[in-house]
DNA sequence: TGCACATTTGCAATCGGTTTCATTAATTCA
DNA sequence: TGAATTAATGAAACCGATTGCAAATGTGCA
């Protein structure tokens, strides 16, 4: 791909025209292992620095039995919690000397499917996949017949769960999320604990909202269905929430919302309705997202250590992709970052 | 890749020696512009049907003179502004057959040479890139270097400008995006208006401000240096602008900031501070992103039409590879969306 | 010095497509 | 119906790397 001064794409036949030996030497020393006389390997090695040759990828894939390129899928790079694991899972996966390939199904089943065959045309080696059709209980059969096509030939690595499809999960451990926040409400003293966005639907959702149950009982607080607003995973969710909420004779004291964006609403109508958070109302949330810290009052949320996600959704891709065995079950441990939406109950 | 039951990966010659035809037929019905009988046509379309069959990208990559494929490269995807240009540029490529590859040099100058050479690997037709070295307007001259080279192969279309490289620049018009800004402060009775965030060796930000000073010297009012605060392009730098503004005898009325997380950090220490917003001080902000639209109150900022500029940045890459003459510069229209932090002076 | 053995090296096949060119089959039209 | 013309087809070269295999060269030791 690099060119000389006349502008062509120069090769390893060019390369090896001038230095005076076989395109398999030059090859040997691009590959570095093979063993080629120092004195060939340093004339190669001048040549190639001098038109700074890089050999093309492409025809490197494609007689390569690895391509060393792993497919990331996601739901929708615009939203931070995708884009930073996205970020943690390329320098994970640089580290080990891999590339990595984006694609966002944007919530469109169809897309999706599509993408699947897009990253096995480019021969990934193995598919991580977050957010998106993994992530519901009953997921589209056109979608599940496809990653039911696509795990026969190449690993799949997801923070969900695809029926009746063997896959590597690599998650967040959803119920020590949801115990992190709910005993640091209980702590502060809150009892009347809501639940904002978020649909029950989605398996960490689901799991989310199971172990909320087991956690209130368990201290003897009945849980009230009221108290559980299904929705979407955006700022109007969190928004609406708050109109039933507030509606309520036995208001909540305390507002879990399901993501950054839903607590940016529930905060929004909380305030617009008059309400002061923390004073009146505790907010918490999950993902610790940049927003969590832009918004005012700053937001106390459930961190999951974006770096080492990458890395475990990187990692296990690649060895599954080497062959090694791996347990088909890893999480990261969140942990609670307080900030200023939280406070005691008054 | 498509493989059959017996998991192994399928190829045209399969393919062909199935349907009883040669691997070039395939192809051509492949291609789909060859002429083929139909009879047979058919019979092969059966079988990729069958088969689900996906020609491999790398070797189609590898003997087409086209790849298909554009690269783009941006600062950090992490920031919504990025994000959003990306998923707008990959649309607008995908809707003219094209795939985009992302490459994020995160502010590191070594890294962003390094992936031109990578992209370059990967036979991209042209290089998209949007913030790091682009924008300044002393660039690292290794950049300058690499950008040089990888120019006379292929072309870099871009917001910024490379000095001494030749490059196609689609960007945004900044004079406009100002005078909108700071002719709606006038018109609501602003006069000192102050300058948050940005550095005057970024381009864009210089035109920014050479701008402001035109406009206000229009109006006979003198630009005041100390209204203007440079800094980053994050929370931090709106955050640290006012407190110098602040701690003026002649404080500002409203604040420019240079983008939506630089809003947020001007917001939170006015706040701080007991200033209300809008009413004691107006704040409006650059880039429109979804931040704007999250924080309280909700920002007026200067909206770019991110589909529009994503389709004229694939569009450029697109027609500069395929060799048409296009004008080396192409902008964007910005328009104002005003929401609830700013209001009049009082 | 000569022989066995270890290193280097190049040839040629391969990866999976596309495309040119020559050949064959099908049409058209007098 | 047969010659001229056009459409359909396959063989083979090519894209730019890697790699198995055999040949060539180098080294060690008796």
């Amino acid at each position: 791909m690099a060119k000389n001064n006349d502008n062509k794409t120069i090769t390893i036949y060019d390369i090896a025209k001038e230095a005076g030996v076989s395109p398999s030497t030059v090859s040997r020393v691009l590959t570095n292992n093979a063993n080629v006389r120092p004195e060939k390997r340093e004339r190669v090695q001048a040549l190639i620095e001098k038109y700074n040759f890089r050999p093309n990828a492409l025809a490197k894939g494609l007689s390569d039995t690895r391509s060393r390129v792993i497919g990331v899928l996601m739901a929708d790079i615009r939203n931070p919690f995708y884009s930073t694991v996205y970020v943690a899972c390329e320098d994970a996966a640089l580290a080990r000397g891999y590339r990595v390939i984006l694609c966002c199904s944007l919530g469109e089943i169809d897309r999706e499917v599509e993408q699947l065959d897009i990253l096995k045309q480019q021969s990934v080696e193995a598919i991580i996949q977050i957010g998106g059709s993994v992530d519901a209980v009953i997921t589209e059969s056109t979608y599940i017949k496809k990653a039911k096509e696509i795990t026969r030939q190449l690993p799949i690595i997801t923070s969900g769960k695809i029926d009746d499809v063997p896959c590597y999960r690599v998650g967040i451990d959803a119920r020590e999320a949801v115990r992190l926040l709910t005993e640091h409400l209980l702590d502060l003293g809150h009892e009347r604990i809501a639940l904002a966005g978020g649909r029950l639907d989605v398996i960490s959702t689901f799991e989310k909202y199971m172990t909320y149950c087991d956690i209130l009982k368990s201290r003897g607080i009945s849980v009230n269905k009221r108290y559980v607003f299904e929705g979407g995973y955006d700022y109007d969710a969190g928004y609406e929430s708050v109109k039933e909420f507030m509606a309520m004779k036995e208001k909540p004291t305390a507002i879990i919302a399901i993501n950054d964006f839903c607590a940016a609403g529930v905060i929004r109508r909380l305030v617009e309705e008059g309400y002061r958070v923390p004073e009146d109302v505790s907010v918490v949330s999950y993902d610790n997202t940049y927003i969590a810290n832009l918004l005012f009052p700053k937001i106390t949320s459930i961190d999951y250590d974006y770096d080492t996600l990458g890395k475990m959704l990187a990692d296990t891709a690649i060895d599954v992709a080497n062959g090694e065995n791996l347990p088909s079950f890893r999480s990261v441990t969140p942990h609670l970052v307080v900030r200023e939406s939280s406070g005691e109950r008054r």
